[in-house]
DNA sequence: TGCGCTCTTTGAGCAAAAGCAAACTCGGGT
DNA sequence: ACCCGAGTTTGCTTTTGCTCAAAGAGCGCA
């Protein structure tokens, strides 16, 4: 296995406060994966033997509901940790973990957390913090589940995904992973129809561009309004 | 001020494993809080300069919406944390608590946290622990709001209140503390005429027997039929 | 180049729940 | 004992967005 440079891990939150030497131990203990879109990373219920630093693509968390529905808790950028059951106390993953795209992963242990979080200064209270703004986040889809109109919320999930994953182009802001009309109504607590109906409308009047898969928003400003947001 | 009883703590996840002598420690670096019905406690978007420990009572915790609607994002029963912002090392509380019947609280100044979390083994870990059930908490009620009709929703926001704070008495089971519709409906993202409607049809098939902010619920299994439950 | 799959669009009817409006009732306080 | 206000019930109207149905379009692959 090639080794990975530390250069990585510089400045992402959880390492961000540690010494070139540190970072080079916790990166000789993890394990590099490559996953091809649509493949499953872990799912829920499984034990949480795990967890995982996104370096390259896209992951979407997802549950499932008996019902067969399934809903789209959040997406996860790369830098970002995901799949911290373990850092949580939790044996079992609360969710499951799918790329987006092609991506590629650190993941290391379950056992290493604690070995980390004593060892590393700053380690733990880094990563909680993300804890704290995964748990804002998810208040806010509480409240806007609660409240708010699907256009309104339609409005807030491209924002979120154009917000976490936004890329420049001429035209607009791209998202810049491959997302499906299924997919938004999947975060958003509504139908496929509905979303291709919405976007359709927004596209008349120049708001969005979208083809297969792809979606760039030409007016965010317009989605902003629409989306009535909260905070 | 008139000392605590070290019994008060014992066997409350947090301090579950701390010697007595450190629960005196900690007791008497604490404040007590009485609050009445109705009385907030902290307020969204506030300095988070303390965290709670719940001793009697209920708390509502909310959000409220530029919109001016508010919801109920969970409750707190005795003997749980709660504004733990400061783990979390955010420095404004996410949202407001209210008393929803008389209560008393512990709290402690912020920068005890990570005393706290470094001084007694075990402490900063059970309270992790805590987190990563209300994380998952949210995601059940962000599922649930995403896929369920209002009468599944209702189902479950009553079991939930049900499972927290029920009291057994001869004629099924109550919940401990005073509920109106609205509230309800601010539990399920519905209006509280809905919420009348159903529990009126609930109260004539002898599911539910409800008085003004005071529910009992008389067949609980009924309930869980009707909430097609999750997990 | 054409086939087939997946994704998308659009229409029409319908059901669930919101909005609106008004009456009723319980309980606490004067 | 009565009044007042918060909380609840209920009917009617309107709307939103879901369901069902079917056709259309882009893309990969042979």
């Amino acid at each position: 296995m090639s080794r990975i440079d530390e250069s990585l891990l510089t400045g992402i939150p959880p390492f961000r406060k540690l010494e070139r030497s540190q970072i080079r131990e916790i990166l000789d203990l993890a394990t590099v994966r490559r996953y091809e879109e649509g493949e499953t990373i872990f799912e829920e219920g499984l034990a949480a033997d795990r967890f995982f630093l996104l370096l390259d693509g896209y992951i979407r968390v997802t549950r499932n509901t008996p019902a067969g529905d399934q809903i789209i808790v959040l997406h996860i950028a790369s830098g970002q940790l995901f799949g911290i059951a373990p850092a949580l106390g939790r044996d079992t993953y609360p969710a499951t973990a799918t790329a987006a795209v092609e991506s590629i992963s650190l993941c290391w242990p379950r056992r290493h957390w604690h070995e980390f979080a004593e060892k590393y200064e700053g380690f733990a209270t880094e990563t909680y913090k993300v804890v704290g703004e995964r748990m804002q986040g998810l208040h806010d889809q509480v409240v806007e589940l609660a409240t708010k109109a699907v256009e309104q919320r339609l409005a807030s999930a491209l924002l979120r995904m154009v917000n976490q994953s936004g890329r420049k182009t001429d035209q607009g802001i791209e998202i810049a992973f491959p997302v499906t009309r299924q997919n938004i109504s999947e975060m958003t607590g509504t139908t496929l129809h509905t979303v291709s109906r919405l976007l359709s409308a927004w596209q008349k009047q120049g708001i969005v561009a979208s083809t297969r898969r792809h979606i760039v928003v030409t007016q965010p400003h317009q989605l902003v309004l629409l989306s009535d947001a909260i905070a």
